[in-house]
DNA sequence: CGAGTATTTAG
DNA sequence: TAAATACTC
């Protein structure tokens, strides 16, 4: 039996730059590659035709291309990881695993129950920091607490960094050290039970241009190159988080305040799981009472509220599974306060449609939108869809791409009146926050 | 050998 | 960036 050592691969599909790549080829055994399509995961997904295992199939073969140059190849299985590594214990004689850190509670099970089947085979099982600059518990308040507003953690976040945390690892140097064997073919989709879904990928490159301009663009959803549309990369690791923080440092302070945002979620969602599963993170919000009209969610679902800037969005969202930042805003206060629907709604919504989907970004957005989160919008700024309107997309670049019959007779009227609304969510929210 | 400087490594 | 190691005279 070859003796070798894994590199498992799930949300950093890439092989420069990799934390846990790095270690598995400077350990010293030939490092096989692996990634498993988790049946945990994809036996979930209703729709066969997902535009995240069409992005993660095509992430795969990239890679595949890559390894074959280095006469080795990726092993793609589908099962469940247990069964698989079960599996590979009987092919091959391991030493260590080597994966990165994955904090979403799903991972942290997965990854603590295959610690303890390495562990009774006596393999090491060795986990790294790849994902974020800093992890949950690198950025804390003096007393060694989490924060819970956005801007002092931020300080504290850019006084930590150095040149040294943005450094790449030199995977490149040790490319020789991938186990060498001959090109394996991935499982196609259809055979994983999928379709593929058809989608523009944003290219992976950042464009410098849109970082260096992105605390002027950002704001508009009709400039086609406002915002880098890298979230996607991030979500699967397709580019380094250390290469594209560098960029930012480099070119815009404003870019990089997202990214700290992104670290700051995932710091939240880690020191308080209760967010993750269904609660607010101030509980007091889960007093409020929803009405929850479902023939209203689903007109918000398929952008017919007769809200131009909201109906845009959605559209966007649910034709190609992106949906510009400022929009998502605008159209989730929309939800949660001129409808008075429940923000887990819209937030299993965004879920199932986004290709950009983060857990912790993700519930922080909905949270924050709502009212409910840290350092959330006060419960009393409910978004006005037409200052927003006027504001962000006042030639209506945007609203008449995504809503072409805008001006026809065919555009529903306003599903509630704005003025209306606004007064019944303020009651709502007074009452059940008052005390 | 030792002080001073250059290079590599850590994560 | 900061520390460890290697190199030079």
């Amino acid at each position: 039996m070859p003796e070798v050592n894994i590199m498992w691969f799930r949300r950093d599909l890439r092989l420069t730059d990799n934390a846990a790549l790095y270690h598995a080829l400077k350990s010293g055994h030939p490092v096989v590659p692996v990634f498993i399509f988790d049946r945990n995961i994809l036996d979930k997904l209703e729709d066969r035709a997902d535009r995240r295992v069409t992005f993660i199939h095509q992430a795969l073969e990239a890679m595949q291309q890559q390894l074959a140059a280095q006469q080795s190849s990726l092993e793609v299985y589908y099962g469940r990881p247990a069964e698989v590594f079960q599996q590979l214990t009987e092919k091959y004689k391991i030493g260590t695993v080597f994966t990165n850190h994955d904090y979403e509670p799903y991972a942290k099970e997965r990854d603590e129950a295959i610690r303890i089947f390495l562990r009774t085979k006596a393999i090491a099982f060795k986990t790294y920091k790849d994902q974020v600059i800093f992890e949950k518990d690198e950025v804390l308040k003096e007393d060694g607490t989490p924060y819970t507003v956005f801007t002092p953690f931020s300080k504290k976040w850019l006084a930590k960094l150095n040149p040294f945390y943005l450094k790449s690892y030199p995977v490149e140097k040790y490319a020789a050290h991938f186990y060498r064997q001959a090109k394996l073919v991935l499982p196609s989709l259809e055979e994983l039970g999928f379709i593929k879904k058809e989608d523009h990928i944003p290219p992976q490159q950042p464009d410098e241009s849109v970082i260096e301009r992105y605390d002027q663009t950002r704001d508009y959803p009709g400039q086609v190159h406002g915002t880098s549309h890298l979230g996607v990369h991030l979500r699967f690791g397709t580019i380094s988080i250390r290469q594209l923080a560098a960029k930012a440092v480099e070119l815009n302070q404003t870019y990089l305040k997202e990214l700290i945002w992104r670290e700051f979620y995932q710091m939240i969602l880690w020191h308080f799981p209760h967010v993750g599963k269904g609660h607010a993170f101030r509980k007091e919000y889960d007093k409020i009472t929803w009405r929850n009209n479902e023939a209203e969610f689903e007109r918000w679902c398929n952008g017919t509220t007769g809200y131009p800037i909201v109906d845009a969005g959605m559209r966007e969202l649910n034709e190609t599974g992106y949906m510009h930042n400022r929009v998502r805003m605008i159209v989730a206060s929309f939800l949660t306060k001129h409808l008075l629907i429940d923000w887990r709604w819209g937030e299993a919504y965004f879920a199932e449609k986004l290709l950009d989907y983060d857990l912790a970004a993700n519930n922080g957005g909905w949270q924050w939108a709502s009212g409910s989160g840290c350092d959330a919008a006060p419960y009393f700024r409910v978004f006005n869809p037409r200052l927003q309107t006027e504001k962000f997309d006042k030639q209506l670049t945007y609203i008449r791409k995504w809503v072409p019959e805008l001006e026809s007779l065919e555009y529903p009227a306003p599903i509630v009146a704005h003025e209306a609304a606004r007064k019944r969510v303020m009651d709502v929210y007074a009452k059940a926050l008052k005390n």
